[in-house]
DNA sequence: GCGCATGATGTAAACGTTTACATCCCTGCA
DNA sequence: TGCAGGGATGTAAACGTTTACATCATGCGC
């Protein structure tokens, strides 16, 4: 039972019209009150359930957004969803994903076959241009671009201040009495990346430091991390701190440093950007830039119901996500005015073992 | 435009019925193939897309799947859903996600809220008990439940070989060579953790040493591990090694017995259950069992389907998923016959710094 | 007591598809 | 030539809602 039941059933059992269940269900007004309770006492008793696809198809409401995603792995993902799902909720909504799209054909495919089943869409995806999105979506449906190359776009978008927190953090290398600060870049055209870059040009030239900019290659990867950091303490004179682009380059780096017997942070320090979990355990823990992705997702699914409310009601875009430095110990010691997370260790962590050069 | 072309337009504009339009569509077969050629042309050329509510109201199929999750974090949620998202990508199918579910009443009101949604249903959830079951989903949509207490529902189910696991690891550490293998337990009730207790168990009963079992309370929490790790330490003679029944837990053993200055594993061995990334990355990197999530998730959707096509097929459940030993250096060296994954070092990790006891 | 406003309820159209059935036309065969 | 058969196409019903509009009863002011 439960499925099948429709509204005629009811009608039936409760001796009224089908106009009058629907009204009950949907809390009209200009009801008597005895009324509806009834019919929803028999609606509840025979459990019924109505069926969204003639709802949707009358009402022209799906209450379901949609998202599409690039092929994201681990904490990313699974806390951008988490935000999104929290908000939708709330707000009774339901959530439609596609993730995992790898080129622009499939994020294409994706687009076209969400059509009729959403009332908005959140997309996220390297290769959601304006052309794309507009051979593929009709222009009446609101969508909300994340971390996209906004501005170019008629679609409101939002994005984690890369720049921002970059220069916050070579800030902080500086404050903390580094001046040979090298980089390791993210792939060559990718838009967190190159913000990242123009953060740290920004500290730098901000503290005269221009002469001294060191960028090395990567590709977001461990592994790119590893061989950068194998390059650049090469170099003569010796960088006394290295900034990578995200965290896992920045871990990538550490072990590099690690195998060549170097100290940090007392040979030489290390930051990444992210804030990815793994930042907290490895040895020393990393000291990183902290991106509030449930917060991205949330504000996102925010901004979409807006739009979906009052088309082009703000057109403020693109939004930016303030980030927020995480001082651990992976590059000295510090105590200056920026802000610091109280909450970077959650949980006391050891200090690392035979780890020389660092206070109580 | 895009948006509002019915089939009605179409029709007119391709001076046909509409039921030859839908025809045309839906591939049927007598009909002229020019006509179908017309069609499809004019279609396309109107930027024609079907409506999905209308369809599934008269078909009564969605093309949908629903999944239902516990309030799950990082790693383990996003590889679930991307090894659902794959499968069902592959057959056409969407994917509406609820997560986040900390209640009963909360999953209740997922499951109903899915009613027409979805022709089928991906379930895992501590509360999802065959009653709530029951009592909010209508007899005719499939489902299939992972990582439950299976067997007493009429679902199929799908489980991770937590037992099987936890006795190869146990296994593992006797044949290391260690016998006073103490245990931190999962959270009271919980299903997995108790597999992994009763693996434990079987583990020391075959090796003869059901006498030296020694178990830990622990809440599936890197502080619960912690804790853990500080008592048992204090126990006389003290455990030689310690398995974890999740790797956050094992982790937060670590950095106990490290606190104490204790040399992992030349003092002490330590085993965790999960392989999450963090633990490639501690120091020293973590032996663990891993589970593959994202196969777990895309074999539930294969049976999902296979349920959807042929309700009641086949019925051999609860169906479980094998685990694997990865042998990092947190137990020691080990040249033995059991199962070592040859992946699991994908990236050639530093040696920890100033660690001794360890071979070349 | 009469008309009228108001509130409760019923009737039926509409949403955009799919599909059973009817119709038409063409081909092949007697 | 006539007729059966069948392939192509059209007609219209059905899916389960919502809602504009019609209807009906009730109470109120005069």
């Amino acid at each position: 039972m439960g499925l099948g039941v429709t509204v005629k059933d009811v009608a039936k059992a409760a001796g009224v019209s089908v106009a009058s269940v629907s009204r009950a269900l949907n809390g009209h007004k200009n009801m008597a009150e005895d009324t509806r309770a009834r019919i929803l006492g028999v609606a509840a008793g025979m459990r019924y359930m109505p069926n969204d696809a003639a709802r949707s198809l009358i009402t022209r409401r799906t209450h379901t957004i949609g998202t599409i995603l690039p092929d994201l792995h681990g904490e990313f993902f699974s806390e951008l969803i988490r935000g999104i799902d929290l908000a939708a909720r709330a707000r009774g909504l339901h959530l439609l994903v596609s993730s995992s799209h790898g080129d622009a054909d499939e994020a294409a495919a994706a687009l076209r076959s969400m059509q009729g089943r959403v009332d908005g869409l959140l997309i996220m995806s390297p290769h959601a241009d304006a052309g794309l999105l507009h051979a593929n979506l009709p222009d009446s449906l609101p969508a909300v671009l994340m971390n996209a190359s906004g501005g170019q776009s008629r679609y409101p978008t939002l994005s984690i201040d890369n720049h921002g927190g970059a220069l916050a953090m070579t800030r902080h290398l500086i404050a903390c009495g580094h001046r040979r600060i090298a980089f390791i870049a993210g792939p060559a055209g990718n838009l967190d990346g190159d913000e990242r870059l123009r953060g740290y040009h920004a500290g730098l030239a901000e503290a005269g430091l221009t002469h001294e900019a060191m960028v090395f290659a990567g590709e977001f990867t461990e592994e790119s991390g590893h061989a950068a950091g194998h390059e650049l303490i090469r170099r003569t004179p010796r960088p006394d701190a290295v900034f990578a682009a995200n965290d896992m380059m920045a871990i990538g780096c550490l072990f590099a440093l690690r195998e060549r017997n170097l100290v940090i942070p007392t040979d030489i320090a290390i930051a990444g950007f992210d804030d990815i979990p793994i930042a907290r355990y490895v040895t020393p823990p990393l000291t990183t830039v902290r991106v509030r992705i449930a917060e991205l997702g949330r504000s996102a699914l925010t901004r979409l119901v807006a739009e979906m409310e009052a088309p082009g009601s703000s057109s403020e875009s693109p939004q930016l996500l303030p980030c927020e430095i995480v001082v651990r110990t992976s590059c000295g010691q510090y105590f200056g005015p920026y802000n610091r997370s109280k909450s970077s260790n959650r949980f006391p962590i050891a200090a690392p073992i035979n780890m020389p050069g660092r206070e109580t």
